[in-house]
DNA sequence: AACAGCGTTTATAACGATTCAATAACCGGA
DNA sequence: TCCGGTTATTGAATCGTTATAAACGCTGTT
């Protein structure tokens, strides 16, 4: 493959020329630039990436990891921080640690190596031990939706809690005084915040909330809960549930719909996170929206802030405000006769 | 940040030393060695990966570039690369082109920068001009589950002709006589070749085989076809279909159901992908699953075959035979009274 | 004719590792 | 005591680039 030496000997100039074209072209007299260009069009000159990140220190990449790129959240959270990446022209290297901390452990360790100007990371479980050595070491670290208790690192997060407040409003205000949440298990974070969120409102309005927990996050886990729930007589049955995340909604409306329900009639329910399958559900889901995509723009401008100056940056803890998504599985409808 | 110099400066030994220790830990004595990974853990020293790639002349990583990240198809695919690529001891690199071929071009330069060992690719329309420079220069190439016309790259690809045909003839088999297929649009040419897979099939079966084209493959560009559908007179309609993929699949169950017709009662489903929800829906779905995982590590096996003895390979392109998975939307009912 | 000033270009020293030939240290055997 | 043969360690060259200080060639001034 081409070297810089190869295109000065075929430009007839040195390599500090042909380095100048690619870095300060207006340093260069335009006969030479020209010159140049043809030699490295002719070549199919390609730069060392690694050399100039020798010299440089750092490369021109940041590092994320994210838990599971299958999750449209974290693709529209990368799709964000790309963005921002892209105005200062750097590649922003995408690592899924599918949830294991080895493999979390060993993507940081890899971007360290790389020196990567700054790592973007939602860590698996707390914040591994070894985080705190990179960060020691001068990588600037941002925390992606989780772990924001850190106060020496910046973060951004969605407040769970004002989710779980804004589904149970949009509920109470509908009528509703008897729900239900469903969602499991409550070591996750989220969903111990979402319940909370909640029980707040309904505490407030004097509304009955149940709760239900189930295995997991999945459409499975929602059947086992939902079958109970149906089977109940009306009078002993919530009017609405409030599930932790959609796929556990769609599997409510699957199975109660089986049993016969009416949704929104017979119940009402509201899902969390917005995935593109909640609006093309037989019944249209109400859904609590994160902005994912500005998470991630945020984030990426979190770093950028610590790698520009370093000394003068203070840690900050961003939390982002959820939005309800009003459809059809909660419409008032008439009451039945 | 510490350097090898200053871990030899303070185990007392030369650079060349800590690199054995590093690269080739038997030849060095083991007091020695012990006394270098006490300097290498004390001065947390990371070696800087650009420096390494110089000298090599290569990164230690391979390339992928996937059209989607979301789509679980190409999220399995990278785990079989990965797998292959961790027993090199090799960090793939993931990059998402969102179908935009101005992304993928700008992909491909950068890991052409950093000199990566191969690329895994799934090309976005056609095989760009600048492929073939890339690969001219020296970087091997391999096309994942497009652009398999290419007989001087390798590929991997997966039969949908083949899985047309098993998704027709299952429903042959299960009597349907009047079958329709539900996809598009037909530029597509794994949807163009679903259909053509079918079409043989029931051609030779003597079955019928009507053609509903849709302007995509989402669950509600299968509304309108599936209303369509149900709302003719029973005679008039295909006891089953089968779709291009499983969010037509879905949307066409969702929408039949609503439509009060049963399924597989009235009308049998076929998808096509077997995503994580084909199993999870109301009715559990037939569907045509794809052997994405091992298309991802035969990749990358043809990838390290070409990087290994650029001389003798051959380019080959492997094509992976499709499996249906039957569930409850085919089974056969007892013919309603 | 000498020189200051400017715009271009060049030579060279880094950057941080690996590699490999050369050297040093040590051992047992003659 | 010396030697041949290991085994362990070292020093220097090298990878491809950027940065920087010095050199160069002109022009215009004095």
């Amino acid at each position: 493959m081409a070297t810089i030496e190869d295109v000065a000997a075929r430009a007839g100039v040195s390599i500090g020329t042909v380095s100048n074209v690619l870095n300060r072209p207006q340093a260069v007299a335009p006969a030479t630039r020209a010159r140049v260009q043809a030699a490295i069009t002719a070549l199919g000159y390609v730069p060392h990436a690694a050399a100039r990140a020798l010299v440089a220190g750092r490369s021109r990449t940041i590092g994320l990891i994210v838990p599971e790129v299958t999750n449209p959240f974290f693709a529209d959270l990368a799709r964000g921080a790309e963005e921002v990446a892209d105005d200062r022209d750097l590649t922003v290297m995408l690592y899924n640690s599918n949830k294991a901390p080895g493999r979390e452990l060993r993507f940081l360790g890899q971007l360290e190596s790389q020196r990567v100007q700054g790592i973007l990371l939602t860590p698996v479980n707390q914040v591994a031990e070894a985080l705190s050595d990179v960060v020691a070491r001068g990588t600037p670290v941002v925390l992606l939706d989780r772990g924001s208790g850190h106060r020496n690192l910046c973060s951004v997060a969605v407040d769970d809690r004002v989710g779980g407040e804004l589904a149970a409003t949009h509920l109470v205000e509908r009528g509703h005084r008897h729900l239900a949440f469903v969602g499991g298990p409550f070591t996750v974070h989220q969903v111990a915040e979402r319940l909370a969120g909640a029980r707040s409102v309904t505490d407030a309005a004097g509304a009955r909330l149940e709760v239900i927990e189930t295995t997991g996050l999945t459409v499975a886990a929602a059947r086992a809960a939902a079958t109970g729930l149906a089977r109940r007589p009306a009078a002993d049955r919530p009017t609405a549930v409030f599930c932790a995340n959609d796929l556990l909604a769609l599997g409510v409306l699957q199975t109660v719909t089986r049993e016969r329900l009416r949704v929104p009639g017979d119940l009402a329910i509201v899902g969390y996170d917005d995935i593109a399958f909640a609006a093309a559900a037989a019944v249209p889901l109400t859904s609590v929206r994160q902005p994912r995509q500005q998470l991630g723009r945020v984030a990426a401008q979190l770093l950028f802030e610590e790698i520009d100056d370093p000394g003068r940056h203070g840690h900050r803890q961003v939390v982002f405000q959820p939005e309800l998504i009003a459809r059809a599985s909660t419409r008032v409808t008439a009451p039945a006769s």
